[in-house]
DNA sequence: GATGCGTGGGT
DNA sequence: TACCCAAGCAT
């Protein structure tokens, strides 16, 4: 079972060349990047941990996302709640607003609800086991792994996307994610030093971020290419290996923007559960598979709105493509019989409303989320 | 183990 | 353009 770690687990000899840990370490404290929820690596050496809260929130934030969308959330986010306490005790509604535009809103809902767990199970402290974080709603592997690396210098293997694909790489792992999940996660074991295992992660992250790319890596610049199979065999973007991914189907609906005479909108809520979960949305059809079928409001009114067409949008969501039709009508205040409200224009863009809905209102309504230039 | 779950940027 | 990709988790 334990194949791959013999070369990488070799005692450190007299004459000996530096670790891969070593030599990665040695990169990160000259290559690092600089992010706001780090501490320099001569802090760290120090002994300084960086607060738990941000590492925390920004592991949460960064799951499947982007550094650069993360980063302005990550400052409103402490701005609104400097402390764990004070996210644990604000309304989820406002946490839903925070978070819209960033996606995978069950991790919004998740973080609100592990804040609160921490505020009153644990003190306002968090675990600093793997074990204990990973109890924790939306702490998963590789969260728990990295907040107790990172937050609590703990020798636990993180693997993310970037270490499967330097791990990948480095011993030519031929078996397709995520199967082989497991014994990258071996592999990582092995090669994490129980000196600085925080900056370690960090730096495994940080070389899949900046040299061991997906595409084009830049192999040349990498502290440990010499220990390498991949960049020594000629073809390390075969690395991971993956597995084919399915067509993403079609799905179409039609969207009514209703506008009372002051120009407010008329909004609904979504269940707590399934796709763009308690989130906020203008009422709609179903989304289905049938292009054809004739659109009907979700709602009654008091007389027929003739509504306006305003073309279509598309939106792309993980696992299929939406096309809504847009359509606006002018309708009495107290003439919808639904379960939503009025939104005044001046506040739209304060709403929990998910990107596709944003597209839909501006749609409609053009300059309702007109930013600031 | 497979599936559901957002969004924006890059090529 | 039509993909691919990004610090995964829950069920």
């Amino acid at each position: 079972m334990q194949r791959f770690t013999s070369t990488a687990q070799a005692l450190p000899l007299p004459n000996s060349p530096p670790s891969l840990a070593n030599l990665l370490l040695d990169w990160y404290d000259r290559s690092h990047r600089v992010l706001p929820w780090r501490i320099t690596p001569p802090m760290a050496k120090a002994g300084k941990r960086p607060d738990p809260y941000h590492i925390w929130l920004s592991e949460v934030m960064l799951q499947q996302t982007t550094v650069q969308a993360v980063k302005a959330y990550f400052a409103k986010f402490l701005d609104l709640w400097p402390t764990v306490g004070d996210l644990a005790a604000a309304e989820t509604e406002d946490v839903m607003k925070a978070w819209a535009g960033l996606g995978y809103y069950a991790r919004a809902r998740n973080l609100k609800k592990c804040a609160e767990a921490v505020a009153s199970l644990h003190g306002g402290r968090f675990p600093e086991t793997e074990e204990g974080l990973k109890a924790l709603p939306g702490i998963g592997d590789y969260t728990a792994a990295a907040i107790a690396a990172i937050a609590f210098n703990r020798q636990s293997a993180v693997l993310d996307g970037n270490v499967e694909r330097v791990i990948s790489r480095l011993y030519r792992v031929e078996t397709p994610v995520p199967a082989a999940r497991p014994d990258m996660r071996r592999l990582v074991a092995a090669i994490t030093p129980a000196d600085r295992p925080g900056d370690f992660a960090q730096a495994m992250m940080d070389l899949g971020a900046t040299i061991c790319t997906p595409r084009r890596p830049v192999c040349a610049l990498c502290p440990i290419n010499a220990d390498c199979r991949a960049f020594k065999a000629g073809d390390p973007e075969r690395f991971p290996v993956k597995l084919a991914k399915k067509a993403k189907p079609v799905r179409y609906g039609t969207a009514y923007v209703a506008t009372d005479a002051a120009g407010a909108v008329y909004l609904c809520k979504r269940g707590d559960k399934g796709l763009l979960g308690g989130m906020t949305e203008v009422p709609g059809t179903d989304w289905t598979a049938d292009a054809q079928a004739t659109p009907t409001p979700p709602f009654a009114t008091q007389t027929v709105p003739v509504w306006r067409d305003c073309g279509g949008i598309v939106h792309v969501f993980t696992h299929f493509e939406l096309r809504l039709a847009v359509r606006h009508a002018e309708v009495a205040r107290d003439a919808i019989t639904a379960n939503g409200w009025w939104e005044p224009r001046a506040t739209l863009a304060a709403q929990a409303l998910p990107t596709v809905m944003k597209k839909v209102i501006e749609k409609a309504l053009p300059g309702s989320f007109a930013k600031a230039s």
